[in-house]
DNA sequence: CTGTTAGCGCGTTCAT
DNA sequence: ATGAACGCGCTAACAG
């Protein structure tokens, strides 16, 4: 049924060991042989089963990648960019999709990927219990967000100063009453939310601005989250006048619930949010943008190059830069409405 | 280092047949002896090598899911939702971003999962090569797009009747210069962009509007292509005072041309989508809603299903609702610009 | 109900 | 440069 190295042995008139050895380009194989092995495995449509060979050699030339939730934008492009540049390197990928609690706790204790894969690139942010579930598999690990962490590569950006050029964007614009929409009900180990949220502090208190708890909301980085959030803010005694949206997801959550209330953005409010989604240039969103598929190839290049020299000291951070783009959402406010 | 089968065995004072019965819950094992090795096993630690298991019984329990960019929502969505039936039921994901024409070649000649899956989920269409290439793996196959094809268990919807309904909805609000964005550039095997096209055809023909090739543009299924055909689509000596964009994406484009044209939308021009995109209700878009996640949920599961019951009779082809969504892209044409 | 015996298909010695 | 023998860790078939 399916073609086995035998086949191509005796197919070959050679032994297996020749095969293999010729297959993966080791030496030790007359050019001629070499040649003719392979012309004959490409006859038979040969490849050799990757359970049997990694059984045998220990590696799995796979690699296991970690994702909160794929159908976020942000997710979904990074896992693009890394795995491009696992497949271009001949590794394999498996994809877990831990996007339910009870999803995650399952990976975590049953760890599927114990002697499967040669290294895990986590695209979320494991606890503390879960990063050891995740040394204990003994294979070089990454993250692509988050703060350093022991035994992980982390690949990531500078939360505190691109929020701090978001809201002093703002602030220079002449607002003084700056709302904030977070997301920082998830996990506590997760630095992104709080790093946001200190340089939105650290810029009011810079500005003079006093802090204002309910100019303060959470959208939970969803875009329904950011419209109920953007609505909250609304129903102040007095609204803010310019709004920094932790994501641009909930950024547009926000415009929306603007437009809902027949606000005028920017006229009424402005709007700033971060990661410079995909959409972002078509609503004309103002925003902190981060290289992501660059974090994700990066990642998975730091990543292979731990496998490829066991040796070399590890890479432990890796911070990739940001820029504030300017579109559309942002303006002075109104003299009306300002204070 | 790495605990195997034999040191649990050994721990629990029976052989490893008993330990390999035991822990996959196989008849044939006392309720104590199975209770007092899954403690062992559990204490030490103990994963099943899924390299060796599968060498050994010829199952892999994992799933290869062939994408084509996971990074645009539709896919992202699909797949997510497929991982997560697949993942519940206990199979790992084999993940495949096929998003260069490299890419897309290294994995149909080498067919890396060749002998490492059970089955194959195919969110990309397969041309006649490629699909024999993936029939030549002897496993149970599914799509998520285009028409039947031999061997596949297809997931999809109505293209043709889904685009009828948008067409139609421009003619009933008086439209007469309807032009289309498609994205028909791709593979030949796609119906889809196909079955679209001749759904506009024939609204057009049904209400005695004649077809005027130049009111078609090539979005490519883009958000940037869709912004160039809409500019090229306005560039004509008698723009359309309305457009069927294939996709959400190429739609949003289309938005932004006409924002930069200064045109309003829908005074000036309506726009018509299709998907129902995440951001499609932010942006007020207009649209053909497809159940996207039920879709990957579905061709998921008929998939296991025929693992699970491999001399069922396999069902060829799903066909999943689709519905017009109202929103605020689209209007009767203003008097001074209809013909 | 449990243990023994054989492979699964390859990579890796060690000879030759 | 090549082949023979062994073992990776597990499951399956056969005994008992």
């Amino acid at each position: 049924m399916t073609v086995s190295i035998t086949d191509v042995a005796r197919a070959a008139g050679v032994s297996a060991s020749t095969v293999s050895r010729a297959l993966r380009g080791q030496p030790g194989v007359s050019d001629e042989v070499r040649a003719q092995i392979t012309a004959v495995a490409a006859q038979l449509g040969y490849t050799a089963s990757r359970s049997a060979s990694s059984l045998a050699s220990g590696r799995t030339y796979t690699i296991g990648v970690v994702v909160p939730y794929i159908g976020r934008w942000f997710f979904g492009t990074v896992l693009d960019a890394a795995e491009k540049v696992f497949s271009a390197a001949g590794y394999d990928v498996l994809l877990y999709n831990l996007n339910s609690p009870e999803a995650r706790k399952r990976f975590f204790t049953k760890l599927p990927v114990r002697k499967r894969v040669d290294a895990v690139l986590s695209l979320l942010i494991p606890d503390l219990d879960e990063e050891s579930a995740l040394r204990s598999l003994g294979v070089p690990l990454a993250t692509t967000v988050g703060g350093p962490r022991d035994g992980f590569t982390v690949v990531g950006i500078d939360d505190h100063s691109g929020a701090t050029s978001a809201v002093r964007h703002l602030v220079n614009l002449g607002h003084r009453r700056i709302g904030m929409i977070s997301g920082a009900s998830e996990p506590l180990h997760w630095t992104t939310p709080i790093d946001r949220r200190q340089a939105y502090l650290d810029v009011l208190a810079e500005a003079g601005i006093a802090h204002e708890p309910a100019l303060e909301a959470d959208g939970g980085y969803t875009v329904d989250g950011g419209e109920r959030a953007m609505t909250e803010l609304l129903a102040v005694s007095r609204p803010p006048t310019a709004v920094f949206a932790q994501s641009d997801e909930m950024a547009m959550g926000a415009l929306r619930a603007l437009r809902r209330h027949r606000l005028k953005v920017p006229d009424d409010v402005s709007v700033v949010g971060f990661d410079d989604h995909e959409l972002a240039e078509v609503i004309g969103l103002t925003t902190v943008a981060q290289p992501v598929p660059e974090q994700g190839a990066e990642a998975a290049r730091l990543l292979l190059r731990r496998l490829e020299e066991p040796d070399a000291e590890p890479v432990g951070q890796v911070r990739m830069p940001i820029r504030l783009v300017l579109r559309e959402t942002t303006a002075p406010p109104s003299p009306h409405r300002s204070s």
